[in-house]
DNA sequence: AATGATTGCAACCGCCATCGC
DNA sequence: AGCGATGGCGGTTGCAATCAT
């Protein structure tokens, strides 16, 4: 929102603030065409008046079209804080455990729901009903490990791999969770469910981007779902602006590149 | 209905790791 | 090996929407 108070003001060139949806059109087209990556071109090559780190950002946390979007289910929820109570507050680890959600997502979802639940002033027994009604489940949560290399590759090796698979250790139950996510598979059409398939129950011989692949084909479903909505918002945050965001990635998945069967963009 | 509190989330910042020269 | 550029990550901020009083 390029409102009243500062936002989207140029400083030292750059732009900074709330995206519109013409800043957006402009990077998912310069994606579509360079791939991601090689952030600091974008300004270059795509005339946007954004520095390298926004670019990214805004297309790691809103514009990718296999981003899941709507609430946090409550496996999603279960995950967040299994992984939370043993990773700590790395995001990024724990984001990639669950397909289609960012790194910021869980951070702000994890900073609302549940970072507020140690604290003595929030009255567990008056749950706001936004929350939900937050189960004050007291999951043990550690403090976050210390950042070793060794332990990088520890929780690389868990990842995905870990969770597509049977479950290895005593504790840890994510694997049951991922027949239970009827929504990937809904938003699949029939020829993507195999990659899916593949994916929920640890054929960990698919490459990673196979698998994104095949969340894209029914990404587009969902998106056409609910792609009629209002796209009068000249901005593009919020629910009018994500739609129209939506349009474009269609527009151009649609006029400039080879569709796929689920008709989705290949980089 | 008005107002203050809370929540949700997009976006920015600073630090650090990695890569290429 | 050293250095600058770039990208990734976690923490934080700011604002709009929603809720409670």
């Amino acid at each position: 929102m390029a409102g009243p108070l500062g936002w989207g003001i140029v400083e030292a060139g750059w732009r900074k603030g709330p995206w519109t949806a013409e800043e957006d059109k402009l990077l998912i087209e310069y994606v579509s065409t360079h791939g991601e990556g090689r952030w600091n071109s974008v300004a270059r090559l795509a005339g946007l008046r954004r520095n390298g780190k926004s670019c990214r950002l805004r297309w790691v946390n809103y514009l990718r079209p296999d981003l899941k979007r709507g609430q946090i289910t409550p496996h999603e929820e279960n995950i967040i804080l299994e992984l939370h109570a043993r990773w700590g507050n790395r995001w990024s680890t724990i984001a990639r455990s669950l397909p289609g959600r960012t790194d910021n997502e869980i951070k702000n979802y994890w900073r609302t729901h549940f970072k507020k639940a140690g604290k003595p002033s929030q009255s567990p027994e008056k749950p706001k009903s936004r929350a939900q009604s937050r189960q004050q489940q007291e999951k043990k949560k550690q403090p976050p490990p210390q950042r070793q290399q060794q332990e990088r590759q520890q929780q690389q090796q868990f990842d995905m791999k870990k969770i597509m698979s049977p479950v290895e250790e005593g504790d840890y139950r994510l694997p049951s969770m991922v027949p239970s996510r009827p929504e990937m598979v809904f938003l699949c059409p029939p020829s993507e469910e195999q990659v899916l398939y593949s994916m929920i129950h640890g054929d960990s011989s698919m490459p990673e981007a196979s698998s994104e692949e095949g969340l894209w084909g029914g990404l587009w479903d969902f998106y056409d779902l609910h792609a009629d909505l209002d796209y009068s918002n000249t901005c593009a945050t919020g629910k009018a602006g994500q739609n129209q965001v939506i349009q474009s990635i269609r527009d151009i998945s649609t006029n400039s590149l080879p569709s796929k069967d689920g008709g989705g963009l290949i980089f």
